[in-house]
DNA sequence: TCTGGGGTCCTAGGACCC
DNA sequence: TCTGGGGTCCTAGGACCC
């Protein structure tokens, strides 16, 4: 999709159209950019660049708030629509899809005229603007589908890929970060064409694994774990997590411990809803400067219940924290599922009494909205002060807002 | 420039087992 | 004495993507 947050922000608010439109946040806030209009987009503003840089770049600019639910909504009509078109549709994320369009000439007729159909049933039923890649191999499929945006479409003959890949830019292969491009670049790499010339081995010798992969992807195969798999299957997350940036450090221990009472409720309450148990547990710690530690601990049973998170939490919070040392993000992290049913050990009493407290807390939650219920220990330390000196950092954003959230 | 939040995948070292 | 080779699981960190 083109410009995807700012163009269903437009659907909401039609005065935005042409403008300046910066999604993500307050240009005061600690934050990035999550999107910017292409008219943004001409004064150097691009996504995950710090909103403080955003507005020194573009003070004009209209900044708002993102609204991911709007952006859920929009994404799921997005695939409904696709699914006219193929049933092996993956959506690799929120705005963007793979479609294996094997054997639907006598449907959809060839595929230029195919895209071309989709993008006005796109328009016709999601008012959105997408772009599309045809090819042979997805990730040259991605790359096509960058190169024809906004709004076009972009067929990369069987046969002709790496002729297409040559000028482009290493940067442009999906995997190819800040740090990468360096490191070829010291090698006198600038263009996959330069990164085709080489023998597959050296790649391999130099980067190991990812080496190898790189040799493949500049002659337009798909290559590495993700692109392998085949189109359209779809696993289930394999790890769930939340995280909090204070709007400023703190070293205030109450104010530390009720965040992350809070994450793990909201780590809890997801685990739930995929009827997961999570064995692995983690922490993440950033102090001010930017350092950042992660401490994990995992447990023989899994589990889903938020008080069992946050006692494992707390004390890896305990045992690790540099007392005193100013804190700027929290996180929590679960993985590792256990398969269905667990053991009954001791304590087991316990678990299952929370596990029906909690499934009452979640059906309040959904009708009354996120902070409907919470735990006492987030509640304390300062919690309600500081959800009110930033609103957005509310759990959910619940369809009412009781005065008085219960303590369980 | 003063750096979000939710994810995936990879590497490397160490404990432990046979 | 001075030290194998295969494997799994766990932890920590980092690159990268949208």
């Amino acid at each position: 999709m083109d410009a995807f947050f700012v163009s269903v922000e437009e659907l909401y608010d039609p005065s935005l159209k042409g403008k300046p439109v910066v999604v993500g946040g307050r240009p005061d806030e600690r934050g990035v950019v999550s999107a910017a209009s292409y008219a943004a987009r001409k004064f150097g503003v691009h996504s995950a660049m710090p909103l403080r840089t955003a507005y020194k770049m573009c003070p004009q600019a209209i900044f708002l708030d993102g609204h991911p639910e709007r952006y859920r909504e929009a994404s799921e009509k997005v695939f409904e629509v696709l699914r006219e078109f193929s049933p092996l549709v993956e959506m690799a994320s929120i705005d963007e899809a793979y479609l294996d369009m094997t054997g639907t000439e006598r449907l959809h007729g060839p595929p230029l005229k195919a895209a071309h159909r989709l993008h006005a049933r796109m328009k016709e039923a999601t008012g959105l603007n997408c772009s599309t890649g045809i090819a042979a191999a997805r990730m040259v499929a991605k790359i096509g589908s960058d190169q024809a945006k906004p709004n076009g479409i972009l067929w990369v003959l069987p046969g002709r890929e790496a002729e297409f890949l040559a000028p482009l830019d290493i940067r442009k292969i999906p995997g190819v970060g800040k740090v990468t491009e360096k490191n070829l670049n010291a090698l006198g790499i600038r263009k996959v064409g330069d990164l085709a010339r080489l023998e597959p081995a050296f790649l391999e010798q130099r980067f190991g694994k990812w080496g190898l992969a790189l040799a493949g992807k500049s002659q337009g195969l798909d290559a590495g774990a993700w692109f392998e798999s085949e189109i359209g299957e779809d696993e289930g997350p394999k790890s769930i997590s939340h995280e909090h940036t204070f709007s400023e450090d703190t070293a205030d221990t109450a104010r530390i411990e009720s965040t992350l009472s809070r994450l793990c409720e909201m780590v809890g309450r997801r685990l739930r809803e995929h009827g997961l148990t999570a064995r692995t547990l983690q922490l993440k710690l950033r102090y001010s400067d930017f350092s950042t530690i992660t401490r994990a601990h995992s447990n023989e049973r899994g589990t889903e219940i938020d008080t069992e998170i946050y006692e494992a939490i707390r004390e890896l919070f305990r045992r690790n924290w540099k007392p005193g040392a100013k804190v700027r993000l929290l996180g929590v992290h679960a993985s590792g599922w256990t398969e269905g049913g667990q053991l009954n050990l001791v304590g087991e009493e316990r678990h299952e009494k929370w596990a029906r407290t909690l499934a009452t807390a979640d059906k309040l939650r959904d009708r009354f909205g996120e902070s409907a219920v919470s735990l006492a220990a987030s509640l304390r330390g300062g919690f309600r002060e500081h959800a009110q000196e930033n609103p957005a950092s509310l759990p959910g954003k619940g369809r009412s807002d009781p005065k008085d959230p219960k303590p369980l």
